[in-house]
DNA sequence: CTGAAAGCGCTTACAG
DNA sequence: CTGAAAGCGCTTACAG
């Protein structure tokens, strides 16, 4: 009954079929191409409305012969801490998927005690002209120039673990730090009476450029004062050469602090705080931030308590995943994509997937 | 200085090329088929190995025509509990990323309160003989049946939320029961002193069909006894009609025991606890389990202080994925893949995403 | 401004 | 047991 002429065929040619043009003029008006009289290109569009027209993703790819070139810049995973170890693993689950989509991504690195470090490498990313560009902007005044010029390539760019607002990325992608250091707040609340003491350590030798442990630290203290709790809080800034001076550091304090009920550390360092308290047999609880395999081993131990992770993995894999959508599938991406805020302990790391 | 002899094709046609045969001979080898000599199916076979041949699977799809059939059974997202649509909505997921891929998905849905609404599913698969099967396996000795016939049928299937074990399912994705129990108790342990009593709470009309629910206790009391905890536990089966039944048993017993000082709910149910609580005024601290809305409101408003989760959404996702992944990308899949034990508050339920 | 044709890397009848 | 050819739904020169 049906004869050849009204069977319908599929994608553009029906599409082609319908407004009476040819497969390549409705090509063009898909991808917003010139040399299409205005005519034509509006009843082609009218007709890809009515069909609701979907491509096909996979013929699309097979015939084009268009790579998408992706620069990540994040820092080296270092002797202190294998932190970034993790987002790396994420970026490289994504670019092996992306790999078929015709995506290519170069991976640069900079070292986080060495701001040259981190300017060099944006100078080679300018020289570059990617397509898209993945970075963790740890370094706030020297990104802001690469950003610009950025900006003026029309290189979008996407942060990710920690944000620099009014930047215009085209996403950022990590915790909301201010509400991190809030959640925390919340699990001391149940592990403390009113009347203790606690301590809260930053360790980092760029403390000041770390916006990030400063952000985490106002949540903590918000958490107390809109609850009304009078929990003393004693703080310490410590700017560690290694291991070994933080160990004397808390050492000292706590020798200063015979009442103290719990250590709160606002990032991976944790670790290091781990190892006094083991050796000096002192029952405080621990609080830190991140699951690696150094704090995983004082959390089997029961010296670390709770460790707040979010999911570096993914962090690295969403943030190129965001550039794919952008730059090859047109998608919108959301400005900001907060982590959850996981909650790692003894009875449930082993679970735990980032 | 390259003549065309000389260049290098890609794929398929450089193997034809290489072993002097045609493309559809290699094709036929590719796909182990029969109908090749010996001789140049290993003469294909060795070059396969040499070039690292990896197919190129969005042309593989494209030429390919056949579609994969999947069903799946889950028990319908009902008034006493939403529980079940975060599930679907993660086989809706996948089932949207997987139709470029020539999958098509049935979603067929049992009655947790009926037997018979099970086996009269069953009978329906079993009847369309799908390429593959998810299901949740709730009714223990009615599944065993069917999935002796998928067997016989040759259909894979992977269980979701709970496991029956020894069953040869293609895999199983959901909680660990035990250590989801386990760590609640490590939880409790925070939050109470040795001397405190606690109650465990099953809330279910199906309590002895419902291993999980005996799995979870199992876990929970194995961690006191393990730790030498002796905090006393009282316990309590509850067959609920409705909210208001569960509310009247609670409150009987809180009213025997002056001195309670948590709760421990195995289940979603916990929010008929939390009503309790709210009405009654009594500041008892509670645990239970899932991400649904009438739970985090109560943990919203305090009542409620713990919520275990245990991704469903990436439940339905994955386990859909796995069949996929098994029939159309022939990848092998991990025989059991646990979820992550999540533990959600108050100050972090906004970021959870599942 | 528009179209005919080749081609992306596979699969699928069909013929021998 | 093996191969030639058409086709999947697009993109990309190229010609007019």
């Amino acid at each position: 009954m049906v004869n050849k002429k009204d069977t319908v065929l599929s994608g553009i040619r029906e599409i082609a079929r319908r407004a009476k043009v040819s497969i390549a003029t409705v090509d063009r008006v898909l991808h917003k191409r010139t040399g299409v009289s205005a005519k034509t290109k509006d009843r082609i569009n009218k007709i890809i409305a009515d069909l609701d027209y979907q491509p096909n993703l996979m013929a699309r790819r097979l015939a084009s012969r268009k790579v998408t070139r992706l620069i990540t810049l994040i820092p080296k995973s270092s002797e202190e801490s294998s932190f970034w170890a993790a987002p790396l693993k994420g970026i490289e689950q994504a670019e092996t998927e992306l790999l078929q989509f015709g995506v290519n991504v170069v991976k640069v690195f900079f070292d986080q005690d060495d701001i040259e470090s981190f300017n060099k490498q944006t100078k080679y990313i300018l020289k570059n002209k990617p397509d898209g560009v993945l970075l963790a902007p740890s370094f706030l005044e020297q990104a802001k120039p690469f950003l610009r010029q950025c900006k003026n390539l029309k290189i979008p760019f996407v942060f990710i673990n920690s944000d620099i607002p009014g930047e215009e990325s085209l996403c950022y992608i990590g915790p909301n730090l201010y509400k991190s250091g809030y959640l925390a707040a919340n699990l001391v609340s149940y592990l403390v009476n009113k009347t203790d003491e606690i301590l809260l350590v930053h360790i980092s030798k760029e403390i000041d450029n770390h916006y990030h442990l400063l952000r985490k630290e106002e949540g903590f203290r918000a958490y107390f004062k809109e609850n009304h709790l009078s929990i003393k809080i004693i703080k310490s800034d410590i700017r560690p050469k290694d291991n070994h001076s933080v160990e004397r550091e808390i050492g000292a304090i706590l020798s200063g602090n015979k009442n103290l009920k719990l250590i709160f550390v606002t990032n991976s360092r944790v670790s290091s705080v781990a190892g006094y308290l083991k050796k000096s047999g002192r029952d405080i609880l621990l609080i830190g931030y991140d699951y690696l395999s150094e704090n995983i081993e004082f959390l089997n131990e029961g010296v670390i308590n709770f460790l707040i992770c979010q999911k570096p993995v993914e962090q690295g894999y969403r943030g190129l995943m965001a550039l794919y959508r952008h730059l090859v599938l047109k998608d919108s991406v959301e400005q900001q994509y907060f982590m959850p805020i996981d909650i790692i302990t003894k009875e449930n790391y082993s679970f735990y997937r980032n």
